[in-house]
RNA sequence: GGUCCCAUAGCUCAGUUGGAUAGAGCACCUGACUUCUAAUCAGGCGGUCGCAGGUUCGAGUCCUGCUGGGAUCACCA
């Protein structure tokens, strides 16, 4: 009688962590709770499932390692029906795990698609990602995000939660207007169609402009009077001008250290102190307070706000041909949302949870009106809340997000997906809320991620060295019909067949180098290793699954897993192979539970890589019985099933073929 | 100056609650397609796990200090 898939998975491992319980507290007197009795999985290089690690038993057991390892061995072998063997090296007591335990296992999953994937728990989850400005195009980061952010959706999707997926669209702001500006300055009417652009390349195009026209406006204002008379002043503040002298001098050490590492040259005329005046000291107060453009900019933004007709209308339009442009990034990436917030309607909310917080005493305010919180006692800072002027700042605008969020969906847990620069920032939001007193307070998580860098270094929009979305999709795609051309496996199929098979190994490929790195962790992009598909890539996961679906197509009419259970005894490569599946369920769980995705993608490429082995070493169709046909059939269903799983659980889809 | 993140092979990365001789891929070298798809497999080469202490039967993993890299500490978002 097969076992019930909920049943059978986490008992094993519980099973013998029960049985080791007895067995030392039968032979030894030891009381230990089973659960802290530490099991591994086998090493490799030794025969066995799970190894249990008995140094912890030599003091009250008074016996040496191997002694006790021979004497849990017999009794575990004894006691527990599912251990048909062991052996003990070197202290370590090696389990073996009778075959009718994992054929019953298999026999029970394997036709299940869904393997690996949790009972809904009741709990509804948000999680926040993409999150663009609607000034530029997406790049690269904004690919890392989105895919940690979809994938850590999938992943909470399969651990039982309901999940809302949201994004919140920058569409308002000095940014935007800056392209607004310089589409009404410069763009003689041109719209998308007339140029043939994507939309948000074409707004992007503005912004660049913009930034190039003040640039030139800067440049000649630093070399006029009124420039250099305001450096000359700033020089005269010698604690500001010896501020500016240490962090030159870091820079500089910085830069060279670098450029010496790395074989290029190092310019100490890039580290003076008028560079880094004009640079960084000065260079927000030129746009507010000196330059012609930024007068105009701001102006617009003040528009904005007043609700003027004129600039709403510009900007809905701008901000239309935007969208147009991000949705069509999305289809390709195969990402959708639920649910989009936009900015220009979100950044006044907030203020009435001020009010509220401060009649409770959990802000408080400044003589000037500015409102606060002191979050001291949390190892943070004091944080401003409430501008004098009664605006709102960045952090009011999260709160208040946060509440209307929670007003519609009335979800338990929200995460964030944001780049680590925003770490403090979430640190204070979520304390805030905590002190707020909101319902879903203690379910908020700040899901933060590594900067991208590429083999040369920072990614600089100034420097022109951010690599475009939709650029980095087309090139590993058209690296995949390459592939694709020169092995000609495809060419029975439709034109749009074979299409979509190349988009979907391109995007594997992409999709897999960059998920498969932890979260946390910066990461360098090299898009040469990005194209790759051999070795530990998406398109080798992809090829395993391919392999499986071949056999099951040759074996056509004849596919019969019957026959599986008469098959024995059952390979190393096949038990291992069964043990990984085995540890899928959980392994989703773990996922879910630390909001990091880079383990399943590990987890793909192991069982994939051993499939490989597995189908190298072992005739399927060609079985030396029928019994091993169709145990092997049976394997390779539940392989590729799990593979499946797990893959699209990165968002990535599997090919039939390829 | 305060706080946070990161450091493992030439390069990119894994490494379960602390467990055996620290693993993959790329690159380089050698071999395997008459055989279910070679986007594959097998073998070789490659390590002071940043440094120094500490805890432990046992430390890449936990603690402390240091070095290096990054971020952050706006009435910006």
């Amino acid at each position: 009688m097969p076992l019930r898939k909920d049943q059978i998975h986490m008992t094993i491992i519980q099973t013998i962590q029960e049985g080791v319980a007895q067995a030392v507290k039968a032979l030894y007197g030891i009381e230990m709770p089973a659960e802290k009795v530490t099991l591994t999985p086998t090493r490799k290089e030794f025969e066995g499932d799970y190894t249990v690690v008995v140094f912890p038993f030599t003091k009250a057991a008074r016996k040496k390692p191997d002694q006790i390892g021979e004497e849990l061995g017999a009794y575990l072998a004894d006691a527990v029906q599912e251990v048909s063997g062991f052996n003990v090296i070197k202290g370590f007591l090696n389990l073996v795990v009778n075959d009718a335990y994992w054929s019953a296992f298999l026999e029970g999953i394997y036709q299940d698609k869904g393997y690996g994937r949790h009972p809904a728990n009741g709990q509804k989850v948000m999680v926040e990602f993409s999150s663009p400005n609607t000034n530029k195009p997406l790049h690269l980061g904004h690919i890392r995000n989105i895919l940690l952010g979809w994938s850590t959706a999938q992943i909470l999707d399969a651990a039982g939660y309901e999940v809302v997926k949201v994004q919140v669209v920058n569409d308002r702001g000095i940014a935007i207007c800056k392209s607004m500006l310089a589409w009404q300055e410069y763009g003689n009417g041109a719209t998308p169609a007339t140029t043939g652009k994507k939309g948000d390349h074409f707004v992007g195009s503005f912004y660049v402009l913009f930034e190039q026209k003040f640039q030139e406006e800067y440049k000649a204002w630093q070399q006029s009077e009124a420039g250099q008379e305001a450096f000359s002043q700033w020089k005269r503040d010698e604690k500001a001008v010896a501020k500016a002298e240490k962090a030159i001098a870091e820079a500089a050490r910085k830069a060279e250290g670098k450029a010496e590492r790395e074989g290029k040259t190092f310019d100490p005329a890039d580290f003076t102190l008028e560079k880094h005046f004009f640079g960084s000291v000065f260079k927000n107060t030129y746009f507010n307070a000196h330059s012609a453009l930024g007068q105009k900019a701001k102006a617009m933004l003040l528009a904005w706000e007043a609700g003027d007709k004129e600039v709403l209308t510009l900007w809905s339009t701008m901000n239309g041909w935007v969208y147009e442009g991000f949705d069509q990034t999305y289809a390709k990436l195969g990402v959708s949302f639920d649910k989009l917030y936009f900015e220009s309607n979100t950044y006044l909310l907030g203020k009435d949870a001020i009010t509220e917080g401060l009649g409770k005493g959990i802000f408080y305010q400044k003589a000037d009106g500015s409102v606060w919180i002191d979050l001291t006692d949390a190892k943070l800072d004091h944080k401003l809340v409430l501008r004098s002027d009664g605006t709102s700042v960045y952090i009011t605008q999260d709160i208040g997000t946060a509440q209307e969020r929670y007003k519609d969906f009335g979800v338990d847990k929200m995460v964030y997906v944001v780049a680590d620069e925003q770490d403090y920032h979430f640190q204070v939001l979520f304390e805030t809320l905590k002190r707020l007193g909101e319902p879903y307070a203690a379910g908020l998580h700040h899901l933060s991620y590594g900067m991208v860098d590429l083999p040369s270094g920072k990614m600089k929009s100034r420097e022109g060295t951010v690599v475009d979305a939709d650029d980095l999709v087309a090139e590993v795609v058209s690296e995949a019909r390459a592939n694709a051309q020169e092995r000609d496996t495809l060419s029975a199929l439709s034109k749009a067949e074979q299409e979509e098979i190349i988009s979907q190994v391109g995007l594997s490929a992409l999709k897999f180098f960059i998920i498969k790195v932890q979260p946390q962790k910066r990461m360098t992009f090299d898009p040469k290793e990005s194209v790759d598909m051999q070795g530990q890539t998406g398109p080798y996961v992809q090829n395993a699954y391919v392999r499986v679906q071949s056999v099951l197509r040759k074996a056509a009419g004849g596919v019969d897993f019957g026959g599986a259970k008469a098959y024995g005894p059952l390979a190393n490569i096949e038990r291992e192979l069964i043990g990984q599946l085995y540890a899928f369920p959980a392994l989703i769980q773990e996922a879910a539970e630390s909001y990091d995705p880079s383990g399943i993608a590990n987890f793909c490429y192991d069982l994939a890589k051993n499939y490989h082995r597995f189908y190298h070493d072992h005739s399927i169709l060609n079985a030396e019985s029928a019994a091993a046909k169709s145990f092997r059939l049976m394997l390779s269903q539940a392989v590729a099933n799990t593979l499946r799983t797990g893959m699209n659980l990165l968002g990535i889809e599997m090919p039939e073929r390829m």
